[in-house]
DNA sequence: TTACATTTCAGACAAAAGTATGAGTTACCA
DNA sequence: TGGTAACTCATACTTTTGTCTGAAATGTAA
């Protein structure tokens, strides 16, 4: 059962959604709020696994609270959900946490589509956004949560991280010391946009990083 | 490929594993050990994804090396592999930490598909050592890795836990104060048998404890 | 050759995470 | 009704984690 919040300024939009969603077995609308501050708020109570977010809301627009939701509670996923194609909307959205960006003309299916993929762990954009993404992706490699541009060294450190080591394990691992396994450490947090080591793992776990080993706990 | 270390006194019993498992394409032995000492050592140096265990060894027996090999690889697997299946014997080697308990007389295949299922989370008992297990289950049930006696709550917290969130954020989800959540994660840590978060999280995932919810990082 | 990315390491902190121990509460079972 | 398990919370620590800043060595591509 997937746990939707709905976050939309206009009502026939979220009865629409409602509507549509119902007629899908494994969905459950838990709430809908009437802009961004709402949204975070119902978050917070309702712990939905994935927002459906407009773009332009009263009182705080979907990119600000989809930066609350994503730093409070990385796990929650968010799907913006708006009318506006152009770089000036689609990059901060994504950067805000966003793991999806769809046009409001999108089709029914292919919504629960998306939202499907979104929780299989798989970054969704809108087509017609995707062209101006690819333009930024160049200029502007800061957003790993897209593409994944971690070194090779990283990536072995990210391995060692999800056999469930310690630093100090890690380090003996990998011959170095414990000091460059944390330079490491920041920097695969900050490239995957995760707070800890537990989120990274998860991540790598999720999105299959873990391509080297196959060991576990 | 699954990378194998092979821990037996007898030289006999070696060669037959190495030839058999050779004809296996997706397994490697990388090693071989005489006795437990010698096991422990080249465990550290050669981090295996799961040990082949003879019980009665000189120098170290099986039990003892499982219980180094355990305590500081965790998520290095041990397969007991011995030719008594009574209780004092069997019981030692779960409590070690042993994945898994074989016969000696097991069926190559069956060998094969012992290993395959360890690495799959599962844990692999031999029918004749079940019986006496079970019996041992009712009076003792500190053996968590075998069956998970987690209370309700401690299920609630793995599974914020499992989502990535901090205490805080666990104990704001649940309700309680963060010491609560301390008090829970050191008893689940405890019942698991893992040393941190990360590897909880990780153990949660792989043995799909993480029924209630379906989001992740 | 300059510029940039990668990898390595350090010091100094701040913030979490974990452990140990004790204790009060409810609820249920024998 | 006494015992026990589960849940809650607290105090007092120790240990890890994680961040920031800075820096040196190496290799490589423009």
């Amino acid at each position: 059962m997937i746990r939707v919040l709905i976050a939309d300024d206009h009502h026939v939009v979220r009865r629409g959604l409602i509507v549509f969603l119902k007629t899908q077995k494994d969905f459950e609308v838990v709430g809908e709020a009437k802009n961004g501050l709402e949204a975070v708020e119902l978050v917070e109570t309702l712990q939905p696994d994935i927002v459906l977010m407009d773009l332009v809301m009263p009182e705080m627009d979907g990119i600000q609270a989809t930066k609350r939701i994503k730093s409070k509670w990385p796990t929650i996923e968010v799907l913006m959900l708006t009318s506006f194609s152009d770089k000036d909307h689609v990059l901060p959205a994504i950067e805000a946490g966003a793991a999806g960006y769809q046009l409001k003309d999108i089709e029914p299916d292919e919504l629960v589509n998306s939202i499907r993929k979104i929780m299989r762990g798989e970054n969704i954009i809108h087509p017609a956004a995707t062209t101006t993404l690819q333009e930024k992706i160049q200029e502007d490699k800061n957003l790993p949560h897209i593409q994944n541009p971690l070194t090779p060294r990283e990536q072995d450190v990210l391995a060692e991280l999800t056999k469930g080591k310690s630093n100090r394990e890690i380090a003996s691992s990998l011959f170095v010391t414990e000091k460059t396994v944390k330079t490491h450490i920041s920097n695969i947090f900050n490239k995957l946009n995760v707070q800890d080591r537990t989120q990274a793992a998860l991540y790598a776990v999720k999105h299959n990083l873990t391509e080297g080993s196959e060991s576990g706990v």
